[in-house]
DNA sequence: AACCAAGCCAACCGCCAGTGG
DNA sequence: CCCACTGGCGGTTGGCTTGGT
């Protein structure tokens, strides 16, 4: 018997998400939470298979991903896995928080079986130093649609202006403090500054977002939302 | 400057497992 | 049990960018 199709093909619009799609997808979520992938993008008013919509969730707009590139830790572990399970990326995800089988997935086609067996993956220090050569930055900043997603799940284009209001959900606001939600709810450009303005050292990194947390407690003590200071959000490559 | 090859990664596809009626 | 439906997984593809010539 022939499977149903997962969603009428000839009405869902395929390829790469737009800002508005995103902007609509984290809305419905924020408001509604997750009950039916199948029904999401008619109720949400997207062209999307439901399908689609999962996989743009879960791999990219899920507030608690991490993204950036991977630590030597990381990569560590990914390979001690792989070993130990083979190809079952999800299951090592979930050892990984913040990461996504298909980023793992990627990134062990692109750079860790590359690496001769039982040689340590790229040292932590030239890893820094690669971020800023690596094509996969330069990608990721050019394909965020220069769209920076704030602590609220409000958006705004760093150099345009342009700026969208999703109102802030109980559980995201919930969720603000973990250093992982915030790059994640900053979303997929900010998480790239981390790379950039970050020390690179994780205590370091606590440090820094503590203290820009608090900074922004004073600041904002009535609102949830966090304003990041414009030498982060915006770097040279947006210049 | 133009072209081409390679690399990267988001997104798609098909299949499978779990679940509820 | 059987069947339909949904979510999730792993493999694969296609578009974009970069680097080399």
């Amino acid at each position: 018997m022939a499977r149903a199709p997962c969603c009428e093909k000839a009405h869902v619009k395929k390829g790469s998400w737009t800002a508005q799609e995103d902007q609509k997808l984290i809305a419905y979520i924020m408001e509604h939470g997750i009950t039916n992938w199948r029904q999401l993008p008619k109720n949400a008013g997207l062209a999307r298979c439901g399908k689609s919509c999962r996989l743009r969730w879960v791999n990219y707009l899920r507030p608690d991903l991490k993204r950036g590139n991977f630590t030597k830790e990381e990569n560590d572990t990914i390979i001690k896995l792989h070993e130990a399970m083979g190809n079952r990326w999800s299951a090592i995800a979930a050892r990984l928080p913040g990461r996504t089988d298909n980023e793992i997935k990627n990134h062990w086609h692109t750079y860790l079986k590359k690496l001769p067996a039982k040689e340590n993956p790229v040292p932590a220090a030239q890893q820094t130093q690669e971020t800023f050569n690596n094509q996969s930055f330069q990608n990721n900043i050019s394909k965020s649609n220069g769209i920076v997603y704030s602590s609220t799940g409000a958006f705004s284009e760093s150099e345009s202006g342009r700026s969208y209001g999703a109102p802030a959900s109980p559980q995201l606001s919930s969720s603000i403090g973990s250093l992982d939600t915030f790059a994640c709810i900053a979303g997929p450009s900010m998480c790239e500054f981390d790379q950039l303005f970050l020390p690179h050292d994780p205590s370091m990194e606590k440090e820094f977002w503590e203290n820009l947390w608090a900074d922004q407690e004073q600041n904002t003590s009535s609102s949830s939302q966090v304003v990041v200071p414009r030498e982060v959000m915006r770097p040279q490559s947006f210049g």
